[in-house]
RNA sequence: GGUGAGGUGGCAGAGCCCGGCUAUGCACGCGACUGCAGAUCGCGACCACGGGAGUUCGAAUCUCUCCCUCACCA
């Protein structure tokens, strides 16, 4: 039985899915005006992973994650930049397509862009003004059409869904400017009247843009309707993204709640503190990866809770390169031994089902990624300690398994990589040589052939069995 | 002022809801392999839970209290 923290009730709930054997999962994407930094990619890892967990568990996964294309950074970007607002929304959607790509995240069923629902964005607000829920404003100053709010007192009853904050204890101020076209602070705006020179879209209300909350609103209501399974994003989204997302929506649709379990990543900190644009702390995804593959980054993201935060350095990342190569070895020794044996020790046999389902309930425990690499070391322990040549094929093929599965499909490690054949070929030539220099004990020329082949990334191990090599 | 998350061996951060052997990885020590080095593998040691008090036969885990860190708040 999966079991799932849910931020609407701070508690740890049994999963049951609204359709047997479905799951509708949303998870709020970027604002593409920049590329993706290793805190998103915390975020983006940590679904991936549940997504994958509940596939694995037999779910069918709707999984929907949208890219925010329209945004005050984007105009901004798009004006210092002296090009459109598609112009930078084109390219770092590809782009972070592209990152996710290279971050082994499983593609999402549909990744939808926020203007191409402007016109479902328009009838909600029309419905909430209808309803009370919203309210027109005098235009801001420099702009030609109003704006809209959402009332939050006209919602009281529902303010405080995720954060438990009572609507009189926030402070004014604190984090965006008092205006007083506002009934009252907390009030958020879901349509932006425009100004001169900016991106805009018909409205009832004038030429116009939608706000940030509305977007999401809209596209997992079009997508996954009224109620689903799981609204997901990163931890700092809680409030006032998601307060607002539910707002908007159970007033709109008359129906709560809108998402069953609501789930939040922790936070990838930085000496301690939140990594964010905002700070200018971050690390971007593509340069961290010139050095690190996506595995390490995926086994040092997954090495901590998705809820805990995790704080980066260089030395964690170096840590978890050694720790991964530890199992990607074993991954690796599997997968080439070419021998087999008679030996089927029961120890062995018995640690492939303890070590399923010893992952199993590590998982089914609120995706407890940190136990479920722990199970899988204690096995590869117990693996090691066997010469590999001795076992059956069908023992030796049913270890693998064990890694394919837990490791590869459901945590996304391993990477397979083509090698071409000519490489091949020109490594193997290079290993040839170097041992007939080793037979003739030449070990100026065969040091000289191992430097070569480090050069060309092949790292070359010398055992009792002959020489083995894998690229690095 | 409010709200939420945290403080665990040298380092990392699982275990806490549901009290009883705690794991896991890195680093460390020893050994195996090797022409050597690295890499790899095995074994071992460290025996920790922010401070204080309480409950209990027994507390990292429950209760109280104090200290500290981080995040969010129109």
């Amino acid at each position: 039985m999966l079991r799932v923290y849910n931020t609407a009730t701070r508690k740890v709930e049994d999963f049951k899915s609204i359709e047997e054997n479905k799951v509708g999962m949303y998870v709020c994407g970027l604002t593409v005006y920049n590329d993706m930094h290793l805190g998103h990619a915390r975020t983006y890892i940590a679904f991936d992973v549940i997504r994958r967990w509940l596939e694995f568990s037999g779910y069918e996964v709707n999984f929907i994650q949208n890219h925010t294309d329209i945004d005050d950074k984007i105009i901004k970007k798009a004006n210092q930049e002296n090009v459109s607002f598609e112009d930078i929304t084109n390219k770092y959607i590809e782009r972070t397509q592209d990152d996710l790509e290279k971050l082994q995240v499983k593609t999402p069923t549909s990744m939808p862009k926020a203007t191409d629902y402007i016109v479902e964005m328009v009838s909600i607000i029309e419905d909430l003004i209808e309803k009370g829920n919203a309210y027109v404003t005098d235009p801001v100053e420099g702009a030609f059409a109003p704006d809209v709010y959402f009332d939050v007192i006209s919602a009281s009853d529902k303010f405080g869904t995720l954060t438990g904050q009572r609507l009189e204890d926030m402070r004014a101020g604190s984090r965006v400017a008092i205006d007083n076209r506002k009934k009252h602070p907390a009030d958020f705006v879901l349509w932006k009247g425009a100004k001169e020179g900016e991106p805009s879209w018909s409205s009832p209300w004038g030429k116009g843009r939608p706000g940030w909350h509305i977007e999401c609103s809209a596209m997992s209501l079009k997508y996954l309707g009224k109620q689903f399974d799981i609204h997901g994003g990163g931890i700092d989204l809680k409030f006032p993204h998601h307060e607002s997302e539910v707002l908007q929506t159970e007033c709109h649709t008359n129906h709560s709640p809108m998402a069953n379990y609501w789930i939040h990543s922790g936070h990838l900190t930085i000496n301690n503190e939140k990594m964010s644009k905002s700070l200018d702390n971050f690390f971007l995804v593509r340069d961290v990866m010139k050095e690190y593959s996506a595995p390490v980054l995926r086994f040092y993201l997954l090495n901590g809770h998705y809820r805990s935060p995790i704080d980066f350095s260089d030395s964690n990342l170096e840590e978890s390169l050694s720790a991964y190569k530890r199992l990607e070895g074993v991954y690796n020794r599997l997968e080439s031994v070419n021998k087999s044996g008679e030996q089927e020790p029961e120890e062995l046999v018995s640690a492939i089902s303890l070590c399923k389902s010893g992952f199993s309930e590590a998982m089914n425990d609120d995706f407890n990624t940190r136990e479920a690499l722990a199970v899988i070391f204690q096995f590869s322990r117990l693996v090691n300690s066997y010469e590999l040549e001795k076992l059956t094929i069908d023992l030796q093929r049913k270890i693998l398994d064990v890694f394919e599965k837990l490791g590869g499909v459901v945590l996304g490690l391993f990477t397979k990589t083509e090698i071409g054949s000519e490489f091949k070929v020109q490594i193997e030539e290079l290993i040839s040589q170097r041992n007939i220099a080793r037979v003739a004990k030449d070990w100026e020329l065969s040091d000289s052939i191992r430097d070569k082949l480090m050069s060309l990334g092949v790292e070359i191990q010398d055992t009792s069995e002959g020489t083995s090599w894998k690229l690095i």
